[in-house]
This record gives structure tokens, sequence and C-alpha cells, in this order.
DNA sequence: CGTATTTGACCGGCGC
DNA sequence: GCGCCGGTCAAATACG
């Protein structure tokens, strides 16, 4: 093509015969411009050499050419005339596709040789597919090296809370309750088994968590909570030990003559995970499938709660409980309570290890401020530093709960108290790569959850996605916020708790998500909350 | 017709 | 002991 030509493509195509094409651009060869506003030209285009044409008149040819062979396929062959006006149309009658030519010695026109033009297309062309193979393989790197650092996360919370323990019952070999002993030794049998089991994390971490009930042994308030023959009933819909873990009718109630495992298993169950986000939805999205089982009015709030369990497995016993905030109506408060007896999708890990993570740190945080109370120093020195400076405990909550404040923007700094009787727990800053490394990590580390939520997630995460319902985009920014959330619980470098509870959840037979969640951010952890009731803390 | 939801009944804990 | 409350069950109903 001669300087100064200058080919567009206008496409008034009515009935959309290339607006189908793929839009990857233009192949400049033929100096084809699309021309966006009166109609994208999504065809690429080639001058083919006509060596009966006039100087003045052009030989176009569209076509599609793929983007990674390259390859031309050719469409619509449509010849043009240069005329006097500089400007030249021809119109194909059969797409409707206006052929617009012009020698207005454009800039496009700087280029005058085609030939060189289409070779350093096609070079750029073979990069960029270069490129995407190679980040490609950076993908799979990176996938490779977050498992690595998993595993390395998890041996190192192992070896810590291995040590947490051991220190425990040192100190607790001179101070001594029986109860206290029994529960040391049940630790390091839990440890031990835990040693030769399959998984280098502990299993048992998430029963560790309660010891403060432990430590309060001759208190009625804690104890033996589904087992005991007062429930009955439900029982047999469980099939699973946890099954019967949410209900009013398992407070605990102290019960010294119980195994000690069995009370603080009981704690764990009972430990709730209470998720604030804003949702018009009537539900937020954690990728589990929930079944409703009932809804009540509850007291001090017009809006009903309701009552779900998950349905995901037979026998799974999570349940949750959804109700709006009686202040502000577009806040949805999800509790979850119970752990899964099943894999988790992709798009329910995020909220599983999230409210995992701060389950754990419940629990976990609970033990350290009992120890802390009769051993500041151990306290400070060891898991729950944060919970120590503010660990005054709330004497109102039934159960162990953990409150994620999602609703707020980002400020790590920020102590916000939510209900009068919970008291915050203070996440740190999340690091700048926050979002960007720990985020996807969570998912892996923390296979399984405490708790997730239903089939209007589940897309967050490109492969596997269980849920059959595509997830409306708040659901996804949701997902995003709760692996935000996770990371910023995670990103305690004291709250290795909460990693034991989310490794726990890999034991529990989760295979790793493979981490893909993109972040976008909202993601907002600018709170959390911790309320212990005094039955978990002891007064 | 199978599954999910609704909704009133029921149960146990707790406070008075 | 009674009533309130939170939570669950299960029959009835709705839905696809």
């Amino acid at each position: 093509m001669d300087k100064g030509w200058c080919l567009t493509l206008e496409n008034s195509d009515p009935v959309g015969f290339f607006s189908s094409k793929p839009d990857f651009g233009f192949d400049l060869s033929s100096r084809l411009y699309g021309k966006e506003g009166s109609g994208t030209m999504f065809l690429n285009g080639r001058e083919e050499p006509s060596a009966s044409s006039p100087a003045d008149e052009k030989r176009v040819v569209l076509g599609e050419v793929d983007f990674f062979s390259d390859k031309y396929r050719p469409i619509k062959d449509m010849s043009v005339k240069k005329e006097d006006s500089h400007t030249a149309r021809e119109s194909d009658v059969n797409t409707g596709l206006q052929l617009v030519i012009a020698n207005t010695g454009s800039d496009q026109s700087t280029v005058d040789d085609g030939i060189s033009l289409d070779v350093e297309d096609k070079r750029a062309k073979n990069e960029l597919a270069k490129l995407k193979v190679e980040l490609e393989r950076m993908n799979a790197e990176n996938q490779r090296l977050r498992g690595m650092l998993s595993q390395v996360s998890s041996n190192y919370t192992a070896l810590q809370m291995h040590l947490v323990g051991l220190m425990q019952q040192q100190q607790n070999s001179t101070a001594h309750d029986s109860t206290q002993e029994l529960e040391n030794l049940d630790r390091k049998s839990l440890e031990e088994k835990q040693e030769n089991g399959k998984a280098t994390v502990p299993r048992q971490f998430l029963d560790l968590g309660p010891a403060s009930e432990i430590d309060e042994p001759t208190n009625s308030s804690s104890e033996e909570r589904t087992t005991s023959g007062s429930h009955h009933k439900k029982i047999g819909r469980a099939e699973s030990p946890e099954s019967d873990s949410w209900g009013p009718n398992k407070i605990p109630k102290l019960n010294p003559s119980k195994p000690v495992d069995q009370s603080t298993e009981a704690t764990m169950k009972k430990a709730r995970v209470s998720v604030r986000a804003r949702s018009e939805a009537p539900m937020i999205s954690d990728g589990c499938q929930w079944r409703k089982y009932g809804q009540k009015m509850a007291k001090g709030n017009p809006c009903p709660r309701a009552y779900y369990r998950c349905t995901m497995a037979v026998g799974c016993p999570v349940r949750k409980q959804v109700q709006r905030c009686a202040e502000d109506r577009t806040i949805l408060t999800t509790t979850y309570e119970g752990t899964h007896n099943h894999p988790l999708p992709p798009a329910a890990t995020a909220m599983a290890s999230t409210t995992s993570a701060a389950a754990s740190m419940l629990l976990s945080g609970s033990m350290s401020s009992a120890d802390g109370l009769m051993n500041p120093n151990f306290l400070a020195r060891t898991t729950l530093p944060y919970s120590s400076n503010i660990a005054t405990i709330s004497a109102s909550a039934p159960f162990p709960t953990v409150t994620l404040d999602l609703t707020h923007s980002p400020n790590p700094l920020q102590f916000q108290r939510v209900p009068p009787t919970q008291y915050q727990f203070p996440f740190p800053v999340p690091p700048q790569n926050f979002v960007s490394v720990t985020t996807p990590q969570m998912p892996q580390v923390f296979g399984q959850a405490l708790v997730n939520q239903s089939k209007f997630s589940g897309h967050q995460s490109s492969q596997n996605n269980i849920e059959p319902i595509p997830p409306p985009q708040h659901h996804q920014s949701f997902a995003n916020t709760l692996s935000a959330a996770t990371a910023a619980i995670t990103a305690d470098p004291n709250f290795t708790a909460a990693l034991a509870a989310a490794i726990t959840s890999i034991m529990g037979g989760s295979r790793p998500d493979s981490g893909n969640t993109t972040n976008n951010n909202n993601n907002n952890v600018n709170t959390s909350t911790i309320n212990k009731s005094s039955s978990f803390l002891g007064n």
C-alpha cells in the first residue's frame, strides 16, 4: 500500500456479523484500522496484491487471524478505489461492513512497507505468545512455591505449638491442677499421635484450644455438652462425632468426670465465628451448600434469624445462622459453628479458612488468656500477646465467638468495639503483599474450614467449581474479602493458634486449594472481636 | 415426584 | 416452678 493510504473499517453491520469475532486487534500489515464508535471493527484485514489493479485501487481481504497460531482465515474479499475526494467507501451488502479508504497522508501510513510490518507484527505476536507461556510457567512455579511455603509454615506451626504445649506442661507441673495435668497428658498424647500421624499438622491443636476450660475444672460452666445423656434426640441424626455441636442445649456444663478431650472437643465445636458483611443477598456466598431448617424471630431484632445446615456431605455438622443487623439492614451477620467433615470446594476455602482461623484464634486465645492470667509472662511470650493486652473477658455470651467485621474499610490499627460485651482482637496491619501472596496461600494452608456457606458463590476460583450457581459479583468480592480476612488474621505472627486450626482443616481431608483466588480487594478486616463467655474462661 | 422451604411445635437452658 | 428464649424437628407446603 502506498504511503498516505489509510484504510478504515466502519462496521455498520446490523446483524453483528463482525462484532461476534474476536477482538484481538487488527492486522497492521493491511493498514486497516478499526473505528470504534461507528462500529468496532473486530476483524483483521490483509491487503492482497492485485496485479491487475491500478495504483489507485486496493484489494483488501478481511479475515480472522488466530492470535496464537497466527493463522489467517479469509472471510471477505473487498476492493476499494481511491477517489479524488480522498475518501472512498465500499459497502458489503452481506455484512453491512463499510471499507473506507482515504488518501490523507495520515500518520498511520508512516510505515509504507506492508511486508516488514507484517513480519514485525508476527514477531510481536510470537513474543506475546511466548510471554504468555512463560507467565503460565511462572504461575505454576508460584503455586508450587506456595505449596512449599505452606508446608514449611505448617511444620513451623506444629513445632511451635508443640513447644507451647511442652512449656505449658512445665508450667503446670509446678502449679497443678489435676485437671490441668490431665489436659497436658491429653495434649501430649495427642501430639504424639500427631507425630505418628500422617500429616505434619497437628489435628489436636484445635482440641487444645479450650484449655481454659480445663483450667477451671471445678466450675460448673464447662462441660460435657453433647455426649451427656441429656440430649438425646439429636444424637441420632448426627453421624459424625461433631454432629451435635450446635445448639443451645450444648451449653457447657463442667463435668469433671468426663474425659478432658471430650470437653475440649465440645468446646471447640461450640466455638462460633461470626462474619459481618454488607450484602443485599439473603446470604453471603461462602461456597458451601446449605439447607434451611428453621427460622426464628430473635429477641431484639426485627429481622428473623435463619438457621442453615451444611448439606455438602451427609452428616456434616456445620450450621450457620444468618440474620440482618437491626441497626443497619445492609449488614448480614452470619454465624458459623462446627467443622466440616468433608472437603471443600475452592470457593469455600476462603470463608472456611477465615472462620477456622478465627475460631482457632479464639480457642487458643482462651487458653492463652487463661494461662496468661496465671502466668502473664508465659502468655506474653507465647501465643497471644495482643489478646493479653486487652483480654478482659466478657461474661455474656454463651458461646465463645469470634466476630469478623468485614463491613468497614481497612484500618488495621483501628480497634473497633462491636458488641458491648465483646472485646476486640486487633489484627496487625496486613503486610503489603497481603493480597498477592498471603491470600492465595491461605487456601492452600487451610484446606478445610470451620465453616462455609452456600450456593451463591463457588466461582471465586476458576477451577473445580462445585456450585452450580454462578455467583453474583458481590459474592466474588466477598470471597475475596474473606481471603483477605484470612490473610489478615494469619498475618499476625503471634497468631499461631489460628494457623494451627486452619492447618487442622487440611488434616480434615480437604485437598488444598489451588490458591488461585485472585485478589481483588476490598478486603478488609479491620476489626475482629472476641467474645469469651464466662464459662469459657472462668468468670 | 423429589427436593427445598416454611412454620408451628417441641425441647432444654436459664433467669426470676 | 414458670415463662422466656434460642435452637431444632418435622409435617405441611412450595417449587422445579
